[in-house]
DNA sequence: TAAAGACTAGACCAGTTGGTCCAGTGATGC
DNA sequence: GCATCACTGGACCAACTGGTCTAGTCTTTA
């Protein structure tokens, strides 16, 4: 997912890359800022000049910059494929790949960040608006494959679902063997 | 889910439940022993007497706890059904109306104390077996209602999977409608 | 009545938490 | 040469964390 963060990135990004890693694999509370900013190599300081809010600030932008990854993602699957069903299947191969090469330690990189988030309205709000906006995403190429608007919506839903769950039951299991599977028993049924 | 825990209960159901309630609510790392314990109305000696191991202890069995409950709810919906479909349309309904009871701000009651515990092997393990056992029972349901074994597991994991995925949008977008719609989506297509 | 064990109560602790603050630093524009 | 700026470094802090310990109180036995 990240470029080997690290080494020349500017701060900003290095504590964006770094927060979403760490956030998705160990959850918002379970991660300190201590390890965050060793990690990012990153000075307080500079945290809290970069995100005022701090912790919660920071959480934020991490989860959109995943979810822009995550799009990206959608888009190399999408773009070649010649009807949704294929477009669907590349990309839950692509997201099962993603899920080996985070080693299956990693919760789903759409939802990690967004639920365990600090208590109260506006985090859960930006989990909403993330999650329509991938939907919407994945209903354009639908759309743009062919289905009406309706069913494009339908199915763009559905397989956002989908893929939550299954992430987070291949997850306890250590396999990314149900995400490969997923498209099969969603649409040829 | 709970009824009314506090009043009688003894000491360690207490603690199981409002364990349950809170880890649920809040996550495990969010949540603070101080704050566990004086909702459960209950002194710290006890918890460490119940628990040795302390709060990791706790959430194995509030884990443990919820997870009977919701094999409960499956008995409730799959025991008069014709056949698996009719079933898990019951099931999901159920699980909507639980949704709204908990006034949609709670995760999966399945997942939620599973995957921000303590880092480390067991309490993932202990998560696979847990998801393991429900996709079990539900397999056992269809298994009975006239599905071949082979049949019956693909369902049952099927359904596990989709009712994680929809819970979780669900619960950001505040609205059961995902739950209840669910197994139309999955099953007449 | 006595003794034993289950259980409760809460003071106490060391370590960590997220967050503040400000003196510095180095580049840029005038 | 100087002022301004975005940014960094890290000392410092009050609040809180999960966990330990022990003195005490019940309840159950004999």
């Amino acid at each position: 997912m990240q470029p080997m963060n690290l080494p020349d990135l500017p701060t900003r990004e290095r504590l964006i890359t770094t927060a979403a890693r760490l956030f998705r694999r160990n959850g918002y509370h379970a991660t300190g800022l201590a390890e965050l900013l060793t990690a990012a190599q990153v000075p307080k300081g500079s945290l809290y000049h970069h995100f005022p809010a701090g912790k919660s600030d920071l959480a934020m932008a991490a989860a959109d910059w995943t979810a822009a990854q995550f799009m990206r993602i959608m888009d190399d699957a999408f773009v070649p494929a010649p009807d949704f069903q294929q477009g669907a299947t590349t990309l839950c191969h692509k997201l099962a790949k993603l899920f080996d090469l985070l080693e299956a330690a990693d919760a789903c990189p759409i939802s990690a960040l967004l639920f365990d988030g600090p208590e109260g309205e506006p985090f859960r709000t930006h989990a909403d608006v993330t999650f329509r906006r991938l939907t919407g995403h994945l209903a354009a190429h639908g759309a743009r494959l062919g289905l009406g608007p309706q069913a494009a919506a339908d199915q763009a839903e559905l397989l956002v679902m989908a893929i939550q769950g299954a992430w987070t039951i291949a997850r306890a299991r250590r396999s990314s063997d149900l995400l490969r599977a997923l498209p099969a028993r969603l649409f040829l049924r």
